[in-house]
DNA sequence: CAATTCTCTACCGACAATATCAGTAGATAGGAC
DNA sequence: CCTCTATCTACTGATATAAGTAATAGAGAATTC
């Protein structure tokens, strides 16, 4: 297979070094890359490169970086870099990169941590890296991409965070629908986007239905496993991901890819119950009837004002639609508590000086 | 907890492999003995095969039985009757813990016989016996002959004690249990049928029945005297063969007997005093209503201790010894107040004028307070309900409806609910255990089985009581808003009935025995019986954790389905449950939480709960039982040590106070419970005053209604300010909780305060697994703050004299903030300030009043008080003080410290040394850090000519307190930044960390260089406690249930106390209860230890235990010389009178104690308790060593034909060194012939490295411990020259 | 094995995860002979 | 009557839970990335 989006430019300075693996899992194998980027099709969204600027998080060894990059061919194209080694390393390569190409690639390395929500107001608001321009909610926005990999276990909270973002329209999301294309532990990825009744259904996925428009790109696995294992059938079927191998993926660690933005949807009505959600969810194989007591006080009561239908399905089964109906509920209930019973107290600790 | 179960999982997976390769390996070897060799064979040729093979061979012993063993806990009396549990006499035998060599023994099983034992002990004593029975037989299973018999006693011993069954229904059983549970009878048992013989059998003949044992069974028989009892004896001692049966220690009271057997006794008539015009001491509730405004939260309960009213006959027998006692008093007017019923005991008290009147006094109050403190057991709960009644009457009266703005009557309203539902509860148990229930085999009753033995033991209407007011108790605990932890619940509300129970158990005791209708007879011998009749206080008694937890849960279940409140908003109004099970997500994990109504919680918050009735949670009225064993006597049932849950620790001290090692420790003990206080009442006015005002005052946190927030961000913002405004929020709202709970907690002591106003109360303390002792009354004792303590006095008082008024003096500066100055300024400061103390003490409500300014302020205030009446005397000095004069070690840790190190410097700095001012080591630490800085300024660092004038003793002081906890680099930079955080502005946040990281290294540089020696001693501790937790004991099989690294760090401190360190890797169980699963961590006794906890908690719990030595020799010493004592682990208290003698003896017994070297006592110590382990080192691969080991291993691994194990390695060894000393002198040629891996180690004659670095390959050595450091050249007796080491 | 990742970070008093589901081993019942 | 299989149950181990990581930095334990 021909590797149709690989920058010759750094075919040495890839060979110059060795990859390192830090925390965080990549696809090292181009080939790999290729197969996924075929099937993305990302030059059909994005046809016209210089109106566009790409974030990408975790840029790492930089071998789909660089492939994406070139399949793009965009007016910026962001390396947001938290990891020292590999700071690097891309100060050296961008040095060299502009003796080969003149940086005609349009990298800029940032080198600043992508969990801070701080980094990305200071790139726009504060260095002016990019000033990416707000576009209205109606279709995705064509200017602005963000890459990011999350492919380690503790990527899960922040991949659950950007999807709430997506609900407030906050963040990145502030600009339009921003896609964000996203890789993260298969762990991660079948959760957040299974549908409703599935086993691994859980409040992310749920604001992900509600929320975002997504999709399952791909799906890299090591070589010794079989890819796509605990996701969601109907969204195998659905989304028709790429299966790839690449045995820089270690063997516990399936990769996934997938991406989402917001869609048409945002409301306040779920974060207001936010607090009812999260223990909801915990029993998410329980009936509502069963559940509404033990989430809040006098929750029995809501009952009264929920289809029996609804009250007789779990969390796990519940489309947006119940959500919805749920949160209307809870609006027009009585007795919702004050704000302040509703914050959970964590851990005290308690210092003498 | 997640990762530790998952790391125990695997760990029992490749544990489970070795299992099922080994057996494989030994058939193999078995059916092919001729032509294959043991390992041990082929070391020792002319060894018996036997007796090598057979340890191999029983390794393969997993048998089905021990894995439901372990589930024998969960099931019912039923199911167990129904499976039969036996494990195989090997297992049955016992353990050991940390050392073989301790002789303490870990009994295999122990949950299970427990279990089995407190489900027995219940059928039994209401007559059960056939249910009783089979878990006599399925305990049969699991104990050893010697232990079973024990067990069995028990079961008998009901029978003896029940009427109903005859000698013949007795003699049957023990044949029974003969044929079905091989069970051997004793001497206990002898005595059990004899008893039974002598009170149903008429025609009884003791000659015939003590013809064929020999003497000294007869005498071990009659020794039982708890089981024969006092009547039965005196019958035994009019046989004429008397004289010869009897055992030593009755003999004194035969002769007693027999004396009186032949004197007239003319019966006493009783004298009991007639009612004229009793005396009682001053209502609380006149008091109350005197005192108490019920405006904000300090409700008065009425009756509030309700128990401590007595009896009207006692009443009558106080008054009138009370009158006898001021027969002779020459005040009249004393006389008059007295007998007016307008005075306290306390204030009667003061009123006396010669010792003999006060001793008599506290006499009779002994004997009266001894029946207030039995009617607060029994009806303890009682007031509290009375109230809830009275006010939920009222309130119905009012409205119809009832609402939640009456507390009180809400919880009136579910105890009403409750108890017929508890009741009918407690049928459906009874129907069950009598094979009456309808469904017997329902999924409902199998549950139900499992509880209904214990649940039938307990009254339903004051478990209702109990389980509402344990629950109110526990709201807004454990860091859950509005509620509690499950665990804690419903462990609280079992351990609460467990003690109703136990309470109730022992007031229904059977008396029989230890009562007689004889006048005559022997005194002696009712004393002897009725001591034997309190039973072992080494034996444990009560419920199992599980039990208690289950069952507290069936009450939680059912309270929380009958609770309900009212709720209205808006128009809307309706009932909702009270309380609601619930799971919370807390710090990543879920925690299963009961939460409380919200509404319920702000009508708590309104009107303050008063939930104390209980007496356990109560100081006593009456002194408390000299300790003598693990179990404390009388009311106290707490164990000698804060065990938690660790089974070592508890086997450990059990078996100290078996071998009667811990004498010390009970004098020290019984000085501090021995010491009586009372309330100061001026203190508690003026408390009560600014309480009631509901405003914050010094550390009274003020009422509060909710917090305030600032307004929610818009959905749309960017999610760092989302994230900071949910921070701050949560800040707010915790800190108003914590807020609450002091307020309510403070609330909970100014309750039990005042209802001690002119009592007398002691507080018996128990020590924590370091020795350090603390009062077992968890709220209201002199451990707690300034606000607390300021209200305790000592019930005795003393006259200042000249020296007394200097120290009180002296106290009032300490109090005051002024303690770092000569005494003379101390006293001079106070002098100057005397108007200032007088007019504190005369008008303590003044806006600015001098001692509101005070470090401690209601503590200075009662030294005000005290010194204004003093003052008022013509001779100061003849003023009777029943203040507590505190002396404060300076660094207490770091005094011992340098007393072991032997730093000259560091000694004079925390005083050890004499010196004309209190040194003051965090000024001097800073001064060095300053030092520092100064040199590293002169290079221009940027750093250091920033911070270099910043540096004073409040920035080096948190950390020079935690170094001696073992603080970390990271600990102590997160303390010294928050010292430095005042200098930089919030957008500087980077460079207040690098300025904090620098001056945390200094700060440590210069704490090392202070107390180099005391480093390297603590660095030695922690070196040694490293070792011991990861050696490997001899005995180790990776077959065998004990871990590989199991030897936790034991030491005996100089009185004896074996202190264990409790820190083990648990395994997580689970436990279903009525309300949810719990997950338990439960922690085996030979599981594995957990190293970093072992080595960073030894260098501080070792410093813990001398200083807690030193305490309880000081307390002893004190005790001995008359004085009172009292103290906060370094802070000791007495009289002001006795300051001198007792700073005398705090020195005495410093030197004392340091005058051996207690480290090299401790290495010696060690490496007698460790010889039987081994270390696992890391020796380059190239060391010279390593080939030839791993040649042996080599040509083990052939003859075996498996990959050679460390077990086998032990193995071997334990097989060299069992025929070495064995007699055989064949045998110690084999062994001196016979070549281990460990002996090669051994006897190499090089040196043998631990290196941390890759390329090592790991070895067995036997465990060394590090040479001691040198001592440095301070003289620990220069202490008793030191003024100010303790001040 | 050695390399890499994860965890924890000040002592004691006063500790503390839980629900669910899939898979498996063992038990029971049932049916046929 | 015995054996064999189908079905059920009890038990175990794995997994998900939430959704700022929190400002650090170095050793030690646990995995295998």
């Amino acid at each position: 297979m021909s590797l149709r989006s690989f920058n010759p430019a750094f075919k040495q300075l890839f060979a110059d070094r060795k990859p390192m693996r830090l925390h965080i899992h990549e696809m090292l194998n181009p080939h790999t890359v290729q197969q996924v980027l075929d099937g993305m099709r990302l030059k059909k969204l994005y046809p016209d490169g210089s109106k566009l600027d790409i974030i990408e998080c975790n840029p790492g060894n930089g071998v789909f970086s660089s492939m994406v990059n070139y399949d793009l061919k965009p007016r910026n194209h962001i390396l947001i870099e938290s990891r020292t080694k590999l700071q690097q390393h891309w100060k050296k390569d961008l040095q060299a990169l502009q003796g080969i190409t003149g940086n005609k690639e349009n990298f800029t390395l940032y080198p600043r941590d992508p969990y801070d929500w701080q980094t990305y107001l200071d790139l726009t608001d504060k260095d002016k890296i990019i000033q990416p321009v707000t576009k209205s909610y109606d279709q995705v926005h064509d200017e602005l991409l963000l890459i990011a990999n999350w492919c380690y276990d503790r990527g899960e909270k922040i991949v659950a965070q950007w999807i709430g973002c997506c609900g407030d329209r906050n963040w990145l999301q502030k600009y339009g629908k921003v896609r964000v294309i996203c890789m993260a532990p298969s762990k991660t990825v079948s959760k957040f986007l299974s549908e409703p009744g599935f086993g691994k259904r859980n409040r992310t996925a749920m604001k992900r239905e509600l929320f975002t428009d997504s999709k399952l790109l791909a799906i890299i696995a090591n070589s010794a496993n079989l890819p796509g294992e605990g996701y969601d059938p109907r969204v195998l079927i659905r989304d028709q991901p790429v299966a790839a191998y690449d045995n820089s993926i270690p063997k516990s660690t399936e990769m996934g890819i997938f991406e989402f933005y917001p869609s048409g949807m945002t409301t306040d009505a779920i974060a207001e119950m936010e607090y009812l959600l999260s223990p909801m969810y915990m029993n998410r194989s329980t009936p509502l009837r069963q559940i509404l007591p033990k989430i809040v006080s006098g929750g029995e009561g809501m009952a009264e004002s929920l289809p029996h239908d609804l009250l007789d399905r779990s969390p796990r089964e519940f489309t947006t639609e119940d959500i919805l109906a749920i949160a209307h509920a809870y609006d027009k209930w009585p007795f919702k508590p004050d704000y302040v019973d509703t914050i959970q107290l964590d851990e005290i600790d308690e210092s003498q000086f | 907890m997640l990762r530790t179960s998952l790391k125990s999982s695997s760990y029992r997976r490749s544990r489970a492999l070795v299992q099922r390769l080994l057996p494989q390996i030994q058939y193999a070897y078995i059916n092919t003995r001729s032509e294959s060799k043991t390992l041990a064979q082929s070391a020792v040729a002319v060894s018996p095969v036997s007796r090598l093979l057979e340890p191999l061979k029983s390794e393969r012993t997993e048998s089905n039985a021990k894995h439901s063993i372990s589930k024998l806990t969960q099931k019912s009396f039923s199911e167990i009757e129904q499976t039969e549990f036996t494990a195989p006499a090997a297992e049955r035998q016992p353990g050991y813990y940390s050392s073989k060599g301790d002789n303490v023994i870990r009994q295999p099983f122990a949950r299970e016989i427990n279990y089995l034992k407190s489900l027995m002990e219940s059928f039994v004593s209401d007559q059960y016996y056939e249910k009783a029975y089979p878990l006599l037989k399925t305990l049969s299973g699991l104990v050893t002959p010697e232990e079973f018999t024990k067990f069995a006693n028990i079961y008998l011993e009901a029978l003896v004690q029940d009427e109903k069954v005859s000698v013949r229904e007795l003699e049957q059983v023990i044949d029974k249990m003969q044929r079905e549970c091989h069970f051997e009878s004793n001497n206990r048992t002898r005595a059990l049928r004899l008893t039974k013989y002598l009170e149903t059998d008429p025609k009884f003949d003791l000659d015939e029945f003590f013809r064929i044992p020999k003497i000294e069974d007869i005498r071990s028989t009659l020794s039982n005297v708890d089981i024969i009892g006092v009547d039965n004896l005196y019958t035994i001692f009019d046989h004429p063969k008397a004289q010869t049966w009897i055992p030593s220690e009755l003999k004194e009271s035969y002769h007693e007997y027999d004396l009186n057997k032949n004197k007239e006794i003319v019966e006493d008539t009783k004298k009991l005093q007639e009612k004229d015009g009793s005396i009682r001491s001053l209502e609380k509730d006149d008091l109350s209503e005197l005192e108490a405004v019920d405006s904000f939260g300090l409700q008065i309960v009425r009756h509030s201790l309700l128990g401590l009213e007595a009896s009207p006959d006692k009443i009558a027998v106080f008054t009138s010894d009370i009158k006898e006692i001021i027969k002779d008093m020459t005040n009249e007017e004393s006389k008059q107040k007295i007998t007016s019923g307008k005075l306290n005991y306390f204030e009667m008290y003061q009123l006396l004028e010669t010792q003999e009147q006060r001793d008599q006094f506290n006499h009779a109050l002994a004997n009266f307070n001894l029946d207030r403190q039995k009617q607060m057991e029994i009806r303890g709960v009682e007031g509290a309900k009375e109230k809830w009644k009275h006010e939920y009457e009222e309130t119905k009266k009012r409205d119809s409806i009832m609402s939640t703005k009456n507390l009180n009557a809400q919880l009136y309203e579910w105890y009403q609910k409750l108890v017929p539902l508890l009741q009918k509860e407690r049928q459906e148990c009874l129907d069950l255990i009598d094979d009456k229930a309808t469904n017997q085999k329902s999924s409902e009753n199998k549950e139900r089985a499992v509880y209904a033995p214990f649940f039938v033991k307990i009254d339903p209407e004051k478990a209702a009581m109990t389980t509402i007011l344990e629950v109110m108790k526990l709201q807004s605990t454990g860091g859950i808003s509005n509620g509690m932890r499950a665990l804690t619940a419903l462990q609280s509300v079992g351990k609460a009935l467990e003690y109703d129970y136990i309470t109730q158990k022992l007031s229904k005791k059977d008396l029989k025995r230890t009562q007689t209708s004889k006048h005559k007879g022997s005194r002696l011998l009712l004393n002897l019986v009725r001591n034997a009749a309190e039973g072992d206080p080494n034996e444990d008694f009560g419920w199992s954790q599980d039990i208690s937890i289950r069952l507290g849960a069936v009450f939680v279940s059912f309270l929380m389905e009958v609770a309900k409140v009212r709720v209205s908003r808006h128009t809307v109004e309706t009932e909702q449950s009270a309380f609601f099970h619930s799971i919370q997500y807390i710090g990543g994990q879920r925690i299963g939480a009961i939460k409380l109504h919200s509404d319920l919680v702000k009508s708590i918050n309104r009107s303050s709960l008063d939930s104390c009735v209980q007496p356990q949670h109560m100081p006593m009225p009456v002194k408390p039982k000299d300790w003598d064993g693990y179990y404390g006597r009388g009311q106290v049932m707490s164990p000698l040590v804060r065990v938690r849950d660790s089974p070592e620790t508890a086997a450990y001290v059990k078996t100290a106070a078996r071998n009667g090692n811990l004498d010390q420790v009970y004098a020290g003990l019984n000085v501090l419970g021995n010491t009586a206080w009372t309330v100061n009442k001026d203190i508690f006015k003026v408390i009560s005053h600014y309480w009631n005002t509901g405003k914050e005052f010094l550390d009274i946190p003020g009422v509060l209604d909710k917090p305030i927030l600032p307004p929610k961000p818009e959905r749309s913002d960017d999610p760092s300010i989302k994230y900071k405004y949910r921070k701050l929020v949560t800040q707010l709202k915790s800190e108003f909780s914590t807020m609450r709970s002091q307020r309510c907690d403070a609330n909970y002591k100014l309750e039990i305060a005042r209802a001690f106003i002119g009592e007398k109360l002691y507080f018996p303390h128990n020590l924590d697994f370091r020795g350090r002792a603390y009062p077992i009354s968890p709220h209201f004792n002199h451990l707690g703050g300034d606000m607390t303590r300021s209200l305790f006095l000592f019930w005795d008082g003393k006259e200042l004299g000249e020296r007394g008024l200097r120290w009180l003096k002296i106290q009032l500066a300490n109090l005051y903030g002024f303690d770092k100055a000569p005494f003379d300024e101390r006293v001079k400061f106070v002098e100057d300030n005397l108007q200032n103390v007088f007019e504190s003490a005369k008008n303590p409500y003044s806006e600015d009043a001098w001692w509101k300014k005070a470090d401690k302020p209601w503590q200075a205030l009662g030294v005000c008080f005290d010194l204004r009446r003093a003052y008022k005397l013509p001779d100061p000095t003849k003023y009777v003080s029943h203040m507590a004069v505190h002396q404060d070690g300076t660094c207490n840790g770091l005094q011992h410290y340098a007393a072991l190190g032997g730093d000259l410097e560091g000694a004079q700095q925390v005083n050890l040394a004499r010196a004309d001012r209190p040194q003051d080591v965090y000024a001097y630490v800073a001064g060095i850090v300053r030092e520092l800085l100064e040199k590293d300024a002169q290079k221009n660092n940027k750093y250091a000519l920033f911070l270099k004038d910043k540096i004073n003793r409040k920035v080096v002081k948190p950390t020079v307190m935690t170094n001696v906890y073992g603080v970390t680099y990271i600990g102590a930079l997160a303390q010294v930044r928050k010292q430095l955080e005042d200098y930089f502005p919030d957008n500087q946040r980077d460079s207040l960390q690098e300025h904090a990281r620098y001056l945390t290294t200094h700060v440590f540089a210069a704490i090392r260089q202070l107390f180099e020696n005391a480093h390297l001693i603590q660095d030695w501790l922690g070196e040694s406690a490293r070792r011991i937790s990861k050696s490997v004991s001899i005995d180790y099989k990776e077959s065998d249930n004990v871990a590989l690294h199991s030897s936790a760090v034991i030491w005996t401190t100089p009185l004896n106390l074996p202190c264990v360190q409790p820190y083990r890797k648990g395994t997580s169980e689970s436990l279903k209860t009525a309300v949810q699963t719990l997950t338990i961590n439960r922690i085996d006794g030979a599981g594995m230890v957990d190293g970093r906890k072992q080595v960073a908690g030894f260098p501080p719990n070792f410093v813990h235990s001398l200083d807690a030595t030193h305490m309880m020799m000081t307390a002893a010493a004190c005790g001995e010389r008359g004085l009172k004592f009292a103290s906060v682990h370094d802070s000791f208290w007495t009289h002001a009178a006795d300051v001198d003698t007792m700073n005398e003896q705090i020195r005495e017994q410093f030197v004392k104690l340091h005058s051996s070297n207690l480290i090299s006592l401790l290495k010696e110590e060690f490496e007698i308790r460790y010889k039987d382990n081994y270390q696992l080192i890391k020796i380059s691969s190239k060391h010279p060593l390593v080939k030839s080991i791993k040649e042996l291993k080599q040509q083990w691994t052939k003859q075996l034909n498996r990959p050679i194990t460390l077990g086998d390695e032990l193995y071997m060894e334990r097989t060299r060194l069992e025929f070495l000393n064995s007699d055989d002198p064949q045998k110690i040629k084999a062994a001196q012939d016979m070549v281990t891996t460990i002996k090669l180690a051994h006897e190499y004659e090089g040196e043998i490295e631990d290196v941390n670095d890759r390329g090592t390959y790991e070895i067995l050595i036997p465990l060394k411990f590090p040479e001691v450091p040198p001592k440095g050249e301070f003289d620990v007796n220069r202490v008793k020259d030191s003024l100010y080491f303790f001040s």
